[in-house]
DNA sequence: TTGTATGCGTTATCAA
DNA sequence: TTGATAACGCATACAA
């Protein structure tokens, strides 16, 4: 089998392709006339007995002269099918498979001044909420025939930013961004120049941007108010850090229910720690579990569910119940916590929704010149499961 | 404050500037001169009391206007800075923060022919295996200077078709992908196009591309030799539907471990799945309890981590005991299997070493002419833990 | 060291 | 209905 190789020249994107021992010249592509592609050589290198044949890859103008019209009409074709008379279409249209031919979106969007995609800067791919979301800003760009690309920042400001960098020179029609800091300049360059962008799941006071979050405060008060329905009147928040402001907006959503409750401060305890994943979450439950029986709490408001399974998976470890010796209400809502050992109680934040309005208002702010920021905020729900009923 | 609002419009990006009620026309364009933001203005639109001007996102020639240079030397500063005067370089320099100009991909793109982007186009953005691929291929990207997207195509190959396309039009530097098919046609329309395309988890027979993977047989093989020392004679294999290869593959290795062993075949049985989540490993684990006691196995071997959470889940709710009345061995030693209320027994895949292998073989078949396709199988381990320890 | 001219592939306008 | 032509923004070869 020859070995047919594509390579990259400045000047186009290129097709290499080698002969057999012996023979000077072999120009292998699929499905094609020898002349047609022969029309495209660039250059012939010789390397011994063997040689390359360097083959741009087909363009509007190859195709136009092997239907034998002008290039206005195979543009035509493409773009304004019903300007072309059938025959002369079918002629055209064999002659884009006779040579495989593929628009070439770069030359595409430089002439119309903007792509056709979206991308979704995300900060954590391996956790679910952000999955979610994106799922749904997937739905809403494929309504709109666009494309989303998603992009993994994993926490790192300086991926973010190259990232956003990227995307703004590749001039994106929009982004979504789930920042690393959303009072970070970088956020304020992209739209300096003039590519839309959408802060999700974080907020900025100062309106610069749309944005939509999910009401924290209103979702830590939700947590909280079940546990002390329930009868708790010791319960430890876990989460941290605090510069986090999902963290400090549940943690003031549960401060704010315990007053309303007239429980002592000192009952809320907090468990601080250093990220949002099961790892902590386990050595959030070591400590726990080291308090004395008589002080300890007998429920736990977790600020994520990741930390709520770390959690869980310690007790269960260290032959303690779920909801008996603790109870624990998580927070997302992940398809694992329904699906944990023991189910978890959590507060579902509309996921999917928060990723479809966001990409609605990038697409807004992209096409609409009245366009105006909206900043949008989503209600949680408590979704009770066993792990709060004994 | 004022708004300003970026739209889109044929022939460039542009920035849309709103003046207050009364004023004819306000150029609003943060930390510019007025008269180089005023030479980029195409037109004017006069809406009762208010103008709209637009204005065309800055070039290298509106750079090279306000710094009174030439084009080109704009574009040596970008490219060849060291052949440009300190002096003309940091005016040139200036003129750019001042417009805020940033460089046209499109532009750039297609003068050279490719893009600065690699993308992954992937089945499952849930599945935390994928994501773990993602991150290894992510940092070979970086590496290589170059960016990556994550297309999520959800198991749908419709999706992954309309990601195919248009990465192949934007004419991407490679593709990596975990094809809902990897035989489908799809795949050669990629590469008959010479966009480089490395199948990923998956492999194809024909050698027409290069591809990584693991041994799934040997996977499987490993999971019940475990089991078989461990003394087991009744064993579950639960997984489907066996469309998928590895799928396939695991049981092989499966079975060929029990015929090994000498055990006889009606004691495996076949439990089979509508797919690799953990909702049907539930079902899959209430299916495997409704079998009599004095038949059912005593150990199960899941297709995948989903799976056995699933398996687990359902396991712990009907007040059944792992190991000890059901071991488990997972497949892919996902974070969770750790983490979970038992944790689980699995067969570890080197994830992120699949990914940046990808990567590289990619990037290899960009730039390399001499590249030839190669197949790369790692070997997967066996990582014991409680859930097959009683 | 700097400037000029050309082309990348596409689309749209206008003339035939 | 079709064809010729001019941009879009950038990078480079070559001329000054």
């Amino acid at each position: 089998m020859r070995a047919v190789t594509p390579v990259k020249h400045p000047g186009g994107s290129f097709l290499v392709t080698r002969t057999g021992a012996g023979r000077r010249v072999a120009l292998v592509w699929s499905g094609s006339r020898t002349d047609a592609v022969r029309s495209r050589c660039r250059r012939f290198n010789d390397i011994g007995p063997e040689v390359w044949a360097v083959v741009r890859a087909s363009s509007v103008k190859d195709v136009a002269a092997l239907a034998g019209v002008s290039l206005g009409t195979v543009s035509n074709v493409l773009n304004r099918p019903d300007r072309v008379s059938p025959a002369t279409r079918s002629r055209v249209e064999d002659a884009m498979r006779e040579l495989g031919f593929v628009r070439n979106e770069s030359a595409r969007q430089l002439r119309a001044g903007h792509s056709r995609t979206l991308a979704y800067v995300l900060l954590d791919a391996r956790n679910p909420f952000f999955t979610d979301v994106a799922e749904g800003a997937e739905r809403a760009a494929e309504a709109a025939g666009l494309s989303l690309f998603l992009c993994h920042s994993d926490n790192r400001a300086s991926r973010e930013g190259d990232y956003l960098a990227h995307l703004v020179e590749q001039r994106v029609q929009g982004i979504l961004v789930t920042p690393v800091d959303p009072h970070a300049t970088v956020l304020d360059d992209v739209r300096r120049n003039g590519t839309p962008l959408v802060i999700v799941d974080r907020t900025r006071d100062d309106g610069a941007f749309c944005s939509v979050a999910v009401d924290d405060v209103l979702g830590g008060r939700l947590a909280v108010e079940h546990l002390v329905e329930r009868g708790h009147t010791r319960v430890a928040f876990i989460g941290g850090p605090d510069t986090i402001g999902q963290v400090r907006d549940r943690l003031e959503g549960a401060r704010a229910a315990w007053a309303d409750a007239g429980l002592p401060d000192d009952q809320l305890t907090v468990v601080p720690t250093d990220g949002l994943t099961v790892v902590e979450g386990r050595s959030a439950g070591e400590r726990l579990m080291g308090i004395g029986t008589r002080r300890r709490p007998t429920a736990a408001f977790c600020a994520n569910d990741l930390l709520a399974l770390g959690l869980l998976q310690q007790l269960s470890t260290s032959g303690a119940t779920v909801p008996g010796d603790l109870a624990i209400v998580g927070y997302d809502d992940i398809e694992y916590a329904a699906a944990a050992a023991v189910p978890l109680t959590s507060v579902r934040q509309p996921r999917q929704e928060l990723g479809r309005r966001a990409a609605e208002l990038v697409l807004d702010e992209a096409t609409n010149p009245d366009h105006v920021h909206e900043q949008l905020v989503f209600t949680p729900e408590l979704v009770a499961r066993r792990s709060t009923f004994s």
